[in-house]
DNA sequence: TCCTTTTGTCAACGATTGTTGACTAATTAA
DNA sequence: TTAATTAGTCAACAATCGTTGACAAAAGGA
């Protein structure tokens, strides 16, 4: 066999299978509500190959919810557009053509499943935080990370796990616009 | 049997055992992780106690899970310091002597529970919505409520739910401050 | 006291869960 | 073709879930 061009060998393709399966099932319904048996359902190939390919549940979730914030460097933009560029890149990475679903994901499940919720403390504290002290004023870095996250998650929240009417009306334009002029207050305004 | 004035009777303290020991659950780790043999054991009775005095799991749940807003007239108001208003009212509702935990149990279950999700849907359509329609300006009242809902929602789903660091250190006098500042535009802002 | 109602106990049910291991079928290497 | 590796099938397991019904204990009224 070849060892390093697999054609999209037969197992390969099961395993997207499955993989595209329960990325589906977890956004929708979360982790718990989430069995192996509707995952293999819709993968169409039996419940005992999603154990062989993906070893257990937790682990195929973990693999599930794999995403990358990517954030851009917020010490390079124009101080004055921080909070539309970071409002812009979330949309793109929740709503763009490569978006994967995995916040979808990883927010409605973190309420109850622990590998989820620090995934996302994670992120949030060790990404969001970092960007916003290198960009912003030099103190209340953590406050000001507090601020931007509730108001990002909660956006993220209602648009796609709640799908509460007046949230997801909104168009991406008043979004860019309004919530990043609050993401700008909190990044750079003082306190 | 005294008809209306019961004093306590054994029955009533377990029923209120059974509800405090669900309501805690609940709140912690959310509807489906949450077992009736769980409750049973906190509230130190029979699980099958648990059915007989409410019906079912579904039922003990929306008991649970019950809140009212409260939310005060903001049509009488200062206009100017509605966001302000807004803000404190729930902080009071969420942190406050009376409060009753029902809001972190609804957020925390939304994800994957119907009824919560539902129930929360229609506090935020069918309440702070037309709230917001007497206050704000004569247009726009959807989008408005929109964006006060996610930074609400989102506000507590950190605060509450996932408990992120930098959003659980905020000071009470931090998040009436600066989230006030934003309903406050959200509100009555232009758009 | 006796009788009725209330309250609590216990064991079990059927269904569903993640997971396993033995087996067959298909594919590949020789 | 033959042998070996891989992929997929199937039935069953142990555990856990919500829920039920038969029964015992306790309490209250007569």
């Amino acid at each position: 066999m070849d060892q390093e061009l697999k054609k999209s060998g037969k197992a390969d393709r099961t395993r997207a299978a499955i993989l595209a399966a329960a990325q589906k099932l977890f956004a929708g319904q979360g982790y718990e509500l989430t069995t192996v048996r509707d995952i293999a359902a819709i993968a169409d190939i039996d419940p005992a190959l999603v154990i062989r390919y993906f070893g257990s549940k937790d682990e195929l979730f973990a693999r599930a919810a794999v995403f990358n914030l990517k954030l851009p460097d917020l010490s390079r933009a124009e101080r004055s557009e921080i909070g539309e560029t970071l409002v812009r890149h979330f949309l793109s990475l929740w709503e763009g053509e490569n978006a994967n679903g995995a916040m979808p994901i990883l927010l409605r499940s973190a309420a109850s499943n622990e590998t989820a919720a620090n995934k996302l403390k994670d992120i949030f504290a060790g990404q969001v935080l970092p960007a916003l002290a290198r960009a912003g004023g030099r103190s209340g870095a953590a406050e000001r990370a507090g601020l931007v996250s509730s108001q990002l998650l909660g956006l993220a929240f209602c648009r796609y796990v709640l799908r509460l009417p007046p949230v997801v009306g909104l168009s991406q334009e008043t979004i860019i616009r309004e919530v990043g002029h609050t993401i700008q207050r909190y990044a750079t305004g003082d306190m």
